[in-house]
RNA sequence: GCGGGUGUAGUUCAAUGGUAGAACUCCAGCCUUCCAAGCUGAUAACGUGGGUCCGAUUCCCAUCACCCGCUCCA
């Protein structure tokens, strides 16, 4: 059984994962603020993905660029042409359209209403009565741009010339990177680029929780090769990236490819395919993985005036690399695995709460808990200060140790460690496990490599 | 953007045109030697802004946020 999103927008809430957005002045739509627990299991993601696709790859390197980059960045990708479409709703069927589109339909093509000022627009549909394709009727909305970029202004004055876009996504930053990468790290294609970082897109419809916000965050690899090698690599990121999901321990039932049909993909892209989830609203895409082909780096070769082709040190010849881009949004990733992870049990009649999160990502790896507070806490925070070196712990020591070990599950804090009399005299210490339930006996100098162990990935 | 729904402690639920009650949670103290025990105490709410009214959490309007559906998603 599936929790609900409106639960888990409660549980989340509650256990301090996720916060609305600036919630005591009444929000802001679609933003929320990562809590404690939130920060650790983000912060754990994005340290997961970074082990698996840079760390462990001797041809992967990482890029913190710019959020705030040169317009003509944006110019060149696109986004600022695409992305602001003359859009108009029509009064009676409450339809969308776009104003160029309109004119250019009704005139069959003389008129494109490129260039065309929305006033010029406006007055055209009006003065030849162009109909709304659905009810035929004539009464449109004035022109509303939606520019998906944010902007905003550089320098104290706030006129045009200074105007700036927040990046609508961090690949850019790697393509115009390319070249610096290529050098500084003698990279030899094939050879990829990962990113982690935040990106702004004034969506037209967000919503369902984090699934789709307009600040949100993402984890891009652009991996660059010789082109006819693609297919390959594209295929190979498929696999890798689906086999990720599973080793984090994601259920393989409510995960599915699903591959673009020709007719649906971007015109640079000669395939994509989302791995979908299923979520508490539905399937929806996790995680992309396009063959971009080089639109990218040849988009910006042109618009650069740099020359941007590699040289291949073994043939001598100088080609345009193209690119596999597996790409997701962290915010994704996160309501995946905690969807996932959240488990109503029943046992001895009883229900427990358990976040059956991979230890690896769990925020807290373990709680200490004093069996007796006067007794044992101070042998219990001597065992905090040790473990904490490592590795998050959280420390409890009020209520019941039944009531203490579901607070730890409930966080899907993997390991409970209760300090006792024995303790005191032996040195041990009693491990619970929070899927199972199960208690072994462990000394304190072994504690420390049986946690990190379990938390590997 | 459109339509529908919902806004009362952290959560679940009450009541009310005239001092907003409870349970659970949380916190403190007592007790307690391994799976939400008990006792005592404390903290804690009418989304926001207007209007009507002597008085509004309650009626009206607006707004904000969330949920469901539609639309949209280079």
């Amino acid at each position: 059984m599936q929790i609900s999103m409106e639960d888990l927008v409660k549980f989340c809430k509650q256990y301090g994962f996720i916060f609305q957005g600036s919630e005591i002045y009444g929000g802001l739509a679609n933003s929320f603020d990562y809590g404690p627990l939130g920060c650790e299991l983000k912060e754990n993601i994005k340290k997961i993905w970074h082990k698996k696709f840079v760390q462990e790859n001797k041809n992967i390197y990482s890029l913190d660029s710019a959020i705030l980059m040169n317009p003509k960045v944006w110019v060149a990708s696109g986004h600022v042409t695409s992305f602001s479409d003359p859009l108009i709703d029509c009064k009676d069927c409450k339809t969308r359209h776009r104003a160029d589109k309109l004119i250019e339909e009704f005139t069959s093509g003389l008129e494109t209403g490129d260039g065309w000022s929305n006033e010029k627009l406006e007055t055209f549909i009006k003065e030849n009565h162009i109909p709304c394709p659905k009810c035929g009727k004539n009464n449109f909305t004035a022109i509303r741009e939606f520019n998906l970029l944010f902007e905003t202004n550089m320098g104290v004055t706030a006129d045009k010339k200074s105007k700036v876009y927040l990046r609508g996504e961090t690949a850019q930053g790697i393509f115009v990177n390319f070249k610096n990468i290529e050098r500084s790290s003698r990279a030899k294609i094939p050879f990829g680029v990962a990113q982690i970082g935040k990106a702004f897109r004034n969506e037209i419809t967000p919503g369902n929780f984090i699934f789709r916000m307009r600040e949100f965050e993402q984890m891009e690899l652009e991996f660059f090769c010789k082109p006819g090698e693609d297919i390959e690599w594209f295929n190979y990121y498929k696999n890798f990236c689906m086999g990720f999901l599973n080793d984090i321990g994601i259920k393989k039932e409510n995960l599915r490819f699903a591959d673009h049909k020709k007719e649906e993909l971007v015109f640079y892209s000669t395939a994509t395919t989302d791995i979908e989830y299923k979520y508490p609203m539905g399937w929806g895409e996790l995680w992309g993985i396009a063959d971009r082909t080089d639109y990218d780096l040849s988009t910006h070769m042109k618009h650069s005036n740099q020359d941007l082709r590699y040289l291949d040190p073994e043939t001598n010849e100088k080609y345009l690399p193209y690119v596999i881009e597996p790409s997701l949004g962290v915010d994704r990733l996160f309501l995946a695995v905690i969807s996932d992870a959240y488990t109503i049990e029943q046992f001895d009649g009883k229900t427990r709460e358990v976040l059956k999160i991979h230890p690896a990502l769990a925020p807290y790896k373990a709680c200490i808990l004093p069996l007796v507070k006067k007794i044992h806490a101070e042998k219990a925070l001597d065992i905090y200060n040790l473990l904490s070196k490592q590795f998050m712990v959280d420390y409890d020591d009020s209520g019941s140790i039944g009531k203490r070990y579901r607070r730890a599950d409930v966080i899907g804090t993997p390991f409970s460690i209760t300090i006792d009399d024995n303790t005191l005299n032996n040195n041990k210490v009693t491990v619970r496990m929070r899927d199972t339930m199960e208690q072994i006996t462990l000394d304190i100098d072994t504690l420390q490599d049986y946690i990190l162990k379990k938390i590997q990935i």
